[in-house]
DNA sequence: CCCACTCTTCCACTGGATGGAAAGTGTCCG
DNA sequence: CGGACACTTTCCATCCAGTGGAAGAGTGGG
């Protein structure tokens, strides 16, 4: 979401610099906003906007703000790679969650980082920091550290390479330390991310697997610190299982 | 999603036009299925999709064939009318689900349509025809009878204005008896669709306020014509309530 | 090999998109 | 009330991003 960037010249490179303006932590936006944060000119920027409700990709709130519409949600329903996923796991990430009673997601790897498809949370829950669609560096979550242990060796070495981005003071960001962290969960089939986001959380992960037995999502559920991860892990696991089996995988 | 209507010149609309191409029964398409199903020139089609494909609202798939991309989906979970509420109302449609073991769904109205913004259920349900995003029309559900006979009267005349599409010989198709239906439920304050859209199913509907009062959403479980409806219509009525309390809804 | 189908590339041309400037609207303050 | 300011909307001569027919490349089957 660049201001500092050159705006491109392409009309969809620049509709979605204007969509990227929404995030989480600003959900609307007035005209001049989204001219500001673009970097597009007024005029520019008024012309998409109105385009883009006309396709119902925006929508205007009653107070002149702008909001993402609902026929992007739609169309991003269509999604297999997150929302096809994520109706096949939902049963069994409920299942989970009654038994741990602590919050679950799903997520799957987009290039070097986690993106949530699902979370399911109690009404009290422990501190949330991921909502669906949010994204997070693969070394610094449980599921990311799971999915980076099994994904491709050159996308590792590429994790490997990046800046480690640190979160807390418990957070892997040397690539010896993330190497060994591999290691550790291609050995146990399992990860444990201790306080790496958060200081009063540690996230308890398992992989997903395809019908080709790769692992194509990975399924966690988030503890408070005092909890002890072993009375939660084999729900996690099994959950992963039985995820898996649900998406065509059989054990070989 | 036209071939019989004129490609629009505009550059928006006709990514918008190609995208539309996807739908829940065409979740992939090849290049010349796209160029063919959206009336765009081949050439045109292919450069459109390698943009798309850049900003990630398209992906390339193993086969060939393209799906609709993880940005969508990322830019569709910041809209407020859908996944805000959706995430509210979760462990209430949960609870729902977990009390009376048949499918639960909530819904929002879109002009003259209902539109599927969370369905939960069973690894085994009854027949479900229903998805995440997909739409129906407002006569001929649960939800969308309660979501109309709460809309403003305007809506209400020009959906008695339209053509009621029969889907199954209980569907209601003429005026008179949707208004009929509509006095019902604002006089009972739920609606139990029968059979309108599967000869097999009924559906239980009850609406979900936001802070104002105003119906903005319906939650509905949708049961086999051998379960009596009065089993479950109180917990409808009831997780309707709690979710209304959640997004603010207060009683008067 | 030929054929049918799908996908990719090319480039002269053009019309959809541009953005600075002006006009319009709304709010706040003296 | 008028002025200042911020935000939104409109205008239009200009221009360059987008166009699409045609040719070429690739694939699979007979």
């Amino acid at each position: 979401m660049p201001t500092s960037e050159p705006v491109p010249r392409s009309l969809l490179g620049r509709a979605f610099t204007l969509l990227s303006v929404f995030t989480a932590d600003r959900p609307s936006a007035t005209l001049s906003e989204l001219s500001r944060h673009s970097g597009l000119p007024l005029s520019t920027t008024h012309r998409l906007v109105q385009e883009l409700i006309a396709h119902r990709a925006l929508d205007k709130d009653g107070s002149g703000r702008f909001t993402i519409g609902l026929r992007l949600w739609e169309l991003g329903a269509l999604s297999p790679g997150a929302l096809d996923l994520r109706e096949r796991a939902l049963p069994y990430l409920e299942d989970l969650f009654e038994v741990t009673h602590h919050n679950v997601q799903l997520a799957i790897r987009d290039d070097l980082e986690v993106v949530y498809v699902e979370r399911i949370s109690a009404k009290d829950a422990v501190n949330v920091v991921t909502r669906m669609g949010s994204r997070l560096p693969l070394h610094a979550t449980g599921v990311g550290l799971v999915l980076l242990a099994y994904a491709p060796p050159e996308v590792q070495e590429r994790a490997l390479d990046t800046e480690l981005k640190q979160f807390t003071k418990h957070t892997i960001t040397t690539p010896n330390a993330l190497r060994s962290a591999l290691a550790t969960v291609r050995r146990d089939g399992y990860a444990i991310s201790d306080r790496q986001i958060e200081t009063i959380t540690y996230s308890v992960a398992a992989p997903v697997r395809g019908p080709g037995g790769d692992v194509a999502a990975a399924v966690s559920v988030v503890v408070p610190t005092q909890t002890r991860t072993d009375t939660v892990l084999p729900a996690v696991r099994a959950c992963g299982r039985a995820i898996s089996r649900a998406l065509g995988w059989r054990r070989v």
